[in-house]
DNA sequence: GTAGTTATTTGACTTGCATCAAATTGGATG
DNA sequence: CATCCAATTTGATGCAAGTCAAATAACTAC
């Protein structure tokens, strides 16, 4: 409560509509009409500030609700019985969580925040209802659950096919098109996830990762302090995921 | 037209109803009521017969419909501009091709028979002005959608941490359920797609995939013949596809 | 049937990345 | 700021699966 409260503040001004959020050109209001908005904002819910570390929901809790992010950043992953861990997405500002629980009872993968993140929450049944009414809303649903099915689809590809300095450079590329979407650097950013997540997820070794970073400093590629990226040539990070298909191709 | 006609005439007695239809348990139908089944059928286009080898749709086909799988099977495959292909699924009678290429002019795939293969289509205006009326038949294209995602991430797990062994087990354990939902033999059947196109989804090398395939028959876990499978030994494959699990655990 | 083509299998060799081990850096906490 | 624990980096070594090559085997079409 008081959290939500010092939230809604961070931002001056803003209150918590869709209405007035800077996030309203990427997430859910995007696809609905100015007198929609309200039925929209109906049913979202101001979520809570989540602190480094901890869960929005895992694959014990009942699915109920998606999640926008509004800001910070969250990683999925699948945990088996085993304990062994598969990072399945990274999330930023914008993109919605959960659309690969909505075909069954609980979770199907377990969400975590990497930094302090806030979020939306969408009640599903009311978000079926309301998409039911609104046809650009459940078009753009269909629209979103499609491009996560691609996404996979390319992550799939990425991790059958390529180098492990292709898809390193793919991800820096992913997040770079992500930051410029927020109108954010393109080039300079930090990372929000640590090097084993992108090893997890990009089905490599965190030595591997470590490996290939430094390979890229080394030649010029991008410039990294732990965190802190800064690309410093797109073009040659773009060559390098381009690099398979071409030897392919000959 | 002819040839729609012939179909109608093989499974003798059917008429092409939806109602009638032997997978509208596993199909769309599933989810919709007694007395509105009488709307999807208005909607369902009965498609052509396609022979094996040819396309459904391809990657510059403008997007318009979903199909169903009647008979025979479907290949989907991702094919870069440097022409490499990559396979993304495969579909089984009831299953529902099109779910990842909703979010773009143009198919995200190109969708090609592995067999002489009959399907349903359904046009996605159409579609989605129903499913806004029967909440029902929303919720199941939510499901089916959500499902495809997560198909795909473990997909993507099992590419990024599994061995050449785990990964066919885990194909040819996928294969059997999939018949078994159909009522046909889940230990002996017919494999659709070659062994290249195995390669190619599980991200192995044609050779390899051949070598455990003999492997797994020199162990008496199956018998192959070409495209001819038994499963001689399913609690084996199950355990072939946990073995990485209990290694990480101890 | 037979020639031509494509799919599958088997063998020999190579390699990219995992694994193991250990050093170094960075953050958190009292 | 000193200690502790976790994250990252670097080096050395081994192996699973890729690649190359060649021999069947299975289809196709005339």
């Amino acid at each position: 409560m008081a959290q939500a409260l010092r939230f809604r503040q961070v931002p001056p001004a803003l209150k918590a509509s869709c209405q007035q959020c800077s996030l309203s050109n990427l997430c859910l209001p995007l696809a609905v009409e100015e007198n929609d908005l309200g039925s929209l904002e109906e049913i979202v819910q101001q979520g809570r500030i989540y602190n480094r570390g901890e869960h929005i929901f895992d694959q014990s809790t009942p699915f109920r609700s998606c999640f926008a992010v509004k800001s910070g950043s969250i990683k999925t992953s699948i945990i088996s019985e085993s304990g062994e861990e598969q990072v399945t997405g990274f999330f930023m500002p914008g993109e919605l969580v959960g659309l690969d629980s909505m075909s069954g009872e609980s979770y199907a993968c377990t969400a975590k925040a990497l930094e302090r993140t806030s979020v939306c929450e969408f009640p599903v049944d009311k978000l079926e209802e309301l998409t039911g009414k609104l046809p650009d809303l459940q078009h753009h649903m269909y629209r979103l659950m499609s491009q996560e099915i691609q996404n996979s689809h390319q992550l799939a590809m990425l991790l059958s096919k390529n180098t492990a300095e292709e898809r390193i450079a793919a991800l820096l590329l992913s997040l770079s098109s992500r930051f410029q979407r927020r109108r954010m650097s393109p080039t300079n950013f930090s990372l929000p996830m640590a090097r084993n997540d992108i090893a997890n997820f990009l089905g490599l070794a965190v030595e591997t990762v470590s490996r290939v970073f430094t390979r890229f400093q080394n030649q010029g590629v991008i410039r990294a302090r732990g965190r802190e990226v800064e690309l410093l040539d797109l073009e040659a990070l773009q060559l390098v995921t381009r690099e398979f298909s071409r030897q392919c191709n000959q």
